[in-house]
DNA sequence: GTAAACCTTTTTTTT
DNA sequence: AAAGGTTTAC
């Protein structure tokens, strides 16, 4: 390599000298401070080309940490587009977690586990964790299983183990026998071979501090320590990256304090502030130019942050034109927001907008539903960030815990999961005493199975049926020797009578599901092994979408954390929601700075456009509720807004909306909160001209809150034939109010809300 | 052992 | 409103 090509490498082009400082200081620890759209993940990825590209490191010796999949997929691709195939042998590139599931399987048994250990979910979790409580005579009712799984977490990330914990902690739950569950937890854990998220990090950490030979071995291996959003590392992380880095001290860590949000998973952002005291002669370097955004998006989300103390601050400043202004809108309830958003979304359609600039950002998952709603209603195409992921859904789960069953034989989460499902007569009654003898002989549950075969324990009935599955089991387990997995998950899918049980149910629910496993089976075709599959499903657990048409995206803000949209509408901002309940009552001052701070993510997504929603009433609970705008959007200075409301009474409507006693329909009872608008737009899906010739607003809007009562629609009538999501096709009995007696074609005769069936 | 009816709780945020 | 758990009826 001669000085001129070090002078001018490729990578190095279109970086500012900050950033450049970052890419060439190598050696050392570093400390980048970096604001929201600054261009962090550009110097991170020069950085990392520079030190392959400059043969300072192979890139099996680069460990480079990132906090979601997603981030670690952006930074491969990036390298990739570098440097080329080097990329391909990153294989210490990932989130925290995968990188310690990798570990971890090299060294399971040095914590007691096999290295082909089966990440545990948190349902799974969650049903072991009651099992020892009931087992323990603790009553469920009043120190739940979540309480405690919350609580086992927190250790973890803390980086306790049991034995750490003393009688102060164990009194958190259960009258002071938190710790001594959480040691049977860990037990559990070990006989089934299996670990929880947690795990992931912790053991490793005590492989780490236990045994030198290991800890030598990775801090010589890792010749450069990369991690992003450093402001949100917990406790386990940050010892973690300290044992490893200690040799070399190569490390250098990227972060932004303002987006620090989440505390309630274990993280610190002290780590960033004690960085130079860890590391002593330290690089700081500061990111402080923005590319992503207009001065107005900067200038609103910079007056919010500044109500936060105890900042490293930071002054942003861009070279972009002022642009428009953020703007605030007020509706009435939450179906006048999804419906704005959607006209909006439209008209910036019309203007030249790709839906994949645009997203909607809301604080909680359940408002999502009614974006969904909405969306599907005037046929938009949208896409749901995070929630109900593929991998969570009933027959995804059930279908892998079948597999699970085959490949780990000691997963007695799983077997538990499927030995009744499909139902084979196999219920409490016959499960006990399997459970009985495999834990007087120390046994996973599929041999205690096939022991109890031999004895009269079982009705006779029970015993043919457990005989079946037991060697079935045995059978797939032979037949993973010689087929494809994915030919032999079809297999299994098809023999246990797993795909029958959803052929027999004639919802259109069920179809959903079948469809959803072949999916299931044709996404597993793209790994190298069965095992391979599992752990890219207890990790990553997304949906890696083929490219699909454009679609505007919806999720929340903690899932948008990272990403940029040209377009951004901020729904939801009202006092309760955000910041939400919680963080008012119980969090105190951290909490609402930590709202705070999540508001200043949400704003600095956007790249020109933002829009602020909050709307004066909204169900929760199913129960109607009047709320007041969010306190975070009486912090947006004035000089970069613009407000707007749809309030036919302008301010004073507005106010007697906030006052609880003020407001005419507190005590309205009330329907399902689906106006006119949308049984309109049900009944002409597709239709567009319905909307833009709706009348005013604001008399649309009114209705949808007032008119509530049990009025049902006026287009339908007994005896019509209509169709019902999950039911199917039907026909009409008898009207009530909004709710409707329908013989169904295969499900019988069913109550349902009128809105909830199209004219067939 | 299963299914249906009834009651209660739930909503923060995710690896 | 919807999901989960519990009780009750077959």
């Amino acid at each position: 390599m001669n000085d001129q090509q070090l002078a001018d490498p490729p990578y190095l082009k279109g970086l500012n000298p900050p950033q450049r400082e970052a890419v060439l200081t190598t050696d050392g620890p570093v400390l980048m401070l970096a604001g929201a759209g600054t261009g962090k993940t550009a110097a991170l990825t020069a950085r990392l080309a520079h030190l392959l590209y400059t043969r300072k490191a192979w890139p099996s010796e680069i460990l480079a940490v990132t906090f979601t999949n997603r981030a670690a997929r952006e930074m491969r691709e990036r390298v990739g587009r570098l440097v080329g195939e080097a990329v391909e042998g990153m294989p210490w590139l990932g989130t925290f977690h995968a990188i310690g599931a990798k570990m971890l399987r090299r060294h399971a048994e040095l914590v007691g586990l096999q290295s082909n250990f089966t990440i545990l979910d948190t349902d799974d979790q969650l049903r072991l964790l009651k099992q020892l409580i009931l087992a323990a005579d603790i009553d469920e009712k009043r120190f739940p299983a979540r309480s405690l799984a919350g609580l086992i977490d927190e250790w973890k990330n803390k980086g306790l183990a049991p034995r750490d914990i003393d009688a102060g902690e164990s009194e958190r739950y259960a009258n002071g026998r938190g710790g001594e569950l959480y040691q049977q937890y860990q037990d559990r854990l070990k006989a089934v071979n299996a670990c929880d998220f947690g795990d992931l990090l912790l053991h490793m950490l005590v492989i780490l501090r236990t045994h030198r030979d290991v800890l030598e071995q990775y801090q010589q291996r890792f010749r450069y320590i990369m991690v992003d959003e450093y402001q949100d590392t917990n406790s386990v992380q940050y010892l973690w990256l300290r044992l490893l880095a200690q040799e070399r001290r190569n490390i250098a860590c990227v972060g932004d304090d303002d987006q620090s949000i989440y505390s309630w998973r274990g993280a610190q952002v002290e780590n960033i502030l004690r960085f130079e005291k860890d590391f002593p002669g330290a690089k700081v370097i500061r990111l402080e130019q923005n590319y992503r955004s207009t001065p107005h998006i900067l200038g609103a989300a910079g007056g919010v942050i500044a109500h936060n103390s105890g900042r490293l601050g930071k002054t942003l400043w861009t070279e972009l034109d002022a642009g428009e202004k953020v703007r605030v809108l007020g509706v009435w309830d939450g179906p006048e927001e999804a419906r704005r958003v959607g006209e909006e979304i439209e008209a910036a359609q019309r203007s030249g907008t790709g839906l994949d600039d645009i997203a909607i950002l809301v604080r909680a998952q359940h408002q999502t539903r009614e974006f969904e709603d909405r969306f599907i209603a005037i046929g938009l195409p949208y896409r749901i960030v995070g929630g109900a992921r593929f991998y969570e859904r009933l027959e995804i789960r059930d279908a892998i815990a079948y597999l699970r069953v085959v490949n780990q034989p000691s997963d007695d989460l799983a077997f538990e999961r499927i030995v009744n499902t499909p139902k084979r007569g196999l219920g409490d009654k016959a499960l006990a005493k399997v459970h009985q003898l495999a834990r007087a002989e120390g046994l996973p549950l599929t041999l205690a199975g096939a022991r109890i075969l031999d004895t009269d324990e079982l009705t006779p009935q029970a015993r043919r049926s457990l005989g079946r599955l037991v060697g079935d089991i045995a059978r797939w387990r032979d037949m993973a020797q010689s087929l494809p997995h994915a030919e032999l998950a079809r297999q299994i899918l098809d023999e246990s009578g797993y795909t029958a049980m959803w052929q027999a149910e004639k919802s259109a629910e069920a179809a959903g599901r079948l469809e959803n496993l072949s999916e299931l089976v044709r996404a597993m075709e793209e790994y190298e092994s069965l095992g391979a599959f599992l752990e890219h499903v207890s990790l990553v657990m997304e949906r890696d979408g083929d490219a699909r048409q454009a679609e505007v995206t919806i999720m929340t803000i903690h899932a948008a954390k990272g990403l940029e949209f040209d377009t951004v509408f901020l729904a939801g901002w009202e006092e309760g929601l955000f910041p939400s309940q919680r963080a008012i009552d119980e969090g105190g001052t951290k909490s609402l700075e930590e709202e705070r701070r999540l508001a200043y993510v949400a704003i600095t997504r956007a790249r020109r456009r933002a829009t602020i929603i909050h709307a004066a009433n909204r169900r929760i609970y199913g129960q109607w509720t009047s709320s007041i705008p969010s306190r975070f959007v009486g912090e947006l200075p004035a000089e970069h807004i613009d407000s707007e409301t749809t309030m036919s009474g302008g301010e004073s409507l507005w106010r007697a909306n906030w006052s609880e006693h003020a407001d005419p329909f507190a005590n309205v009872a009330r329907g399902t909160g689906r106006g006119p608008g949308w049984q309109r737009a049900a009944g002409s899906l597709g239709n567009q001209s319905t909307f833009t010739t709706t009348p005013k607003r604001i008399v649309e809007t009114r209705s949808s809150a007032v008119s509530l009562g049990n009025k049902g629609r006026d287009d339908l009538s007994p005896g019509m034939r209509v169709f019902h999501q999950k039911f199917g096709y039907g026909a009409i009995a008898e009207i009530e109010g909004n709710k409707l007696e329908i013989e169904f074609e295969s499900a019988g005769r069913k109550r349902v809300m009128d809105s909830f069936v199209t004219i067939a």
